[in-house]
RNA sequence: GCCCUCGUAGCUCAGCGGAUAGAGCACCUGGUUGCGGACUAGGGGGUCGCAGGUUCGAGUCCUGCCGAGGGCGCCA
């Protein structure tokens, strides 16, 4: 279905239009889309344009005399209800309370993809997320990271993209040497060997409790390899339960994507002879420098060391060439706050190799703070994303993940929200859900028959609103996609969950005396359902039918 | 020093250039001889960090300053 709030501008749109054809208004070229606001007080409608306002200069005529034509040639529409003008110049819409409740019906039939658009049908998706190197167990930073992109992934394919999940990982360079030789001193050490590890080494337990397994496995069969073979076992071991975490959370990569196969496949090799061609590389001090100052960038910076390693620069670039080859219509990178400053120098060497970086797009995400406690991966001391989901479980975590603007810095209160997990926002939208199953359930048992049901008796204003808020899921998945903000999500659920609260006080729905109003109302419920369902389907989180 | 993000109620935070700035928690007062009280109705509580600017209109956009976090490596 269009979007509510497309169809609300194009009717106020045409009736400018056709007040302008009709002479009543200067003529000027009108905008292709309106902005609506949702105002706040009862008496000023359902949405609101500040049209009027704005046209009023370059009409040369008073706000509320345009807004007075505009009303006046409004078009016919089963959607509009009444239209009110207000001072200073705001003309109001309202939607047809009959047409609202025959919505209902419609989500009926249509089921879980009600909402679902469908600009995007034939585009494509890529979303980077998570991206933890394999040298320690997942944060609770990666958390946040890892239910904003896939979250954000369901909300594209509701937009009707093809989405691919994409996990990128450096598995070469000095840091997995420093994971190769800090299992290997923790495997002697479990043999009884007195070698300590140095600041730059892993400090984690779990390289302890993995050098102990292997000694289970191997007993003292690997004294003599080096420190690559110790760097395969922690890589693979530590990837696999970095996923199975993942999958505690709900959230499942399609695509492992590692730094190792870009120096395979000559990727490397090739973004540096295209540079050099185009003199956006040079030599110096024995290094390879990528002229990010001839692109507009503020510094130059290495990307071949004097060793003949490249830094991490020349993979990234690489791999985002990758993203482009594939060709994507659109691709996100999820970072982290640490990690974003690197992004315009990627799109820069994007560019340079001739690709259009306007598909490239950033979603930066805060940190997450435990009690107020930064984590740190090398100080071995830090809660972990495991740890997280078993003090709160996944929905929770999930669910306040997405509480917050990305970019806004995120406090996670373990213990409020282990020891309040009744006053949890995720149980307020869950107890909706369970609410219905529990009425749903009742009308089965009753054996009602839905076969005509008349929706002209909703007219009560709190169904309404819970109808209104229902139909709103559409537009609230559109500016999501649009803006990349996830977060709307969890403002919505809420807002759903409390209209369907409201009504459920004000309105009885299965009321023995009131045959067809009772029906009336159980078809309201079965389409919320649908859209409350929906909604926690999107997040990630469950729906359940009892709690 | 330079760059990025943030600064809104006691706390944690929403807020799509529009009208009298909202929610949850905390505090106070009401509501089921009723479909799940993990609910609901209401109340108190604000110089939207500070100062300028743009605009008919700024919490929202621009500039400067202050404060918090992050980044500024031949680490990722």
């Amino acid at each position: 279905m269009p979007l509510l709030a497309k169809q609300i501008s194009d009717l106020i749109l045409s009736g400018a239009c056709l007040a302008q054809e009709a002479g009543k208004l200067p003529s000027y070229q009108l905008p292709a889309y309106i902005h609506l606001t949702r105002p706040k007080r009862r008496e000023w409608g359902d949405y609101s344009s500040a049209l009027p306002l704005q046209l009023s200069k370059h009409m040369s005529c008073s706000p509320i005399d345009i807004a007075d034509q505009i009303q006046n040639h409004l078009p016919q529409s089963a959607m509009l209800g009444d239209s009110t003008v207000s001072v200073p110049g705001f003309l109001n819409i309202t939607l047809s309370g009959e047409w609202l409740c025959s919505q209902a019906e419609r989500v009926i039939n249509e089921g879980p993809s009600f909402a679902d658009l469908e600009h995007h049908l034939n585009n494509k998706a890529q979303v980077e997320f998570v991206s933890a190197n394999p040298t320690g167990p997942l944060t609770v930073g990666h958390g946040r990271g890892g239910v904003i992109g896939d979250t954000l992934s369901n909300l594209l394919s509701a937009a009707g993209y093809q989405v691919t999940r994409e996990f990128y990982y450096n598995n070469v360079g000095q840091q997995m040497r420093r994971l190769g030789e800090s299992l290997k001193i923790r495997y002697l050490q479990s043999l009884g060997g007195s070698m300590h590890l140095s600041e730059e080494h892993y400090q984690g337990e779990y390289l302890v409790s993995l050098g102990a397994q292997l000694i289970e496995e191997h007993s003292d069969g690997l004294i003599e390899e080096d420190w690559d073979t110790f760097k395969d076992i922690a890589e693979e071991s530590i990837a696999a339960k970095q996923h199975l975490t993942l999958d505690r959370l709900n959230i499942v990569m399609d695509v492992l994507f590692n730094e190792q196969s870009l120096y395979e496949d000559g990727s490397l090799d090739r973004v540096v002879d295209k540079l050099r061609q185009k003199k956006l590389a040079y030599d110096k001090d024995g290094a390879v420098w990528f002229a990010i100052t001839a692109l507009g960038g503020s510094d130059d910076r290495v990307i071949v060391k004097s060793s003949g390693e490249p830094t991490y620069r020349l993979p990234d670039i690489a791999y985002h060439c990758n993203k482009m080859e594939r060709k994507f219509d659109l691709v996100v990178d999820v970072l982290g706050a640490d990690h974003k400053d690197s992004f315009p120098d990627v799109l820069l060497g994007v560019k340079a190799m001739g690709y259009e970086v306007d598909k490239i797009k950033l979603l930066m995400h805060q940190f997450v703070n435990i009690k107020g406690e930064r984590m740190s991966k090398r100080s071995g001391n830090f809660v972990s994303l495991d740890e997280l989901v078993d003090e709160v479980g996944a929905d929770v975590v999930r669910f306040f993940m997405l509480m917050r603007a990305s970019e806004s810095h995120l406090e996670f209160d373990i213990d409020l929200a282990r020891e309040q997990s009744d006053k949890n926002p995720v149980y307020y939208v869950q107890y909706a859900h369970a609410r219905i199953c529990s009425i749903l359930e009742k009308a089965a048992l009753a054996g009602f028959s839905l076969e005509d049901v008349k929706v002209d008796v909703l007219i009560h204003p709190s169904e309404r609103m819970l109808m209104r808020n229902l139909l709103e899921l559409s537009d609230t998945i559109d500016r999501a996609v649009r803006e990349l903000a996830p977060h709307y999500l969890t403002t919505y659920a809420r807002d759903l969950a409390s209209s369907f609260h409201t009504f459920y006080s004000d309105c009885k729905v299965l009321d023995a005396d009131n045959l067809t109003l009772t029906l009336a109302r159980i078809n309201l419920v079965r389409a919320v359902r649908i859209g409350l369902a929906r909604t926690l389907d999107l997040l990630g989180v469950s729906a359940p039918e009892s709690m």
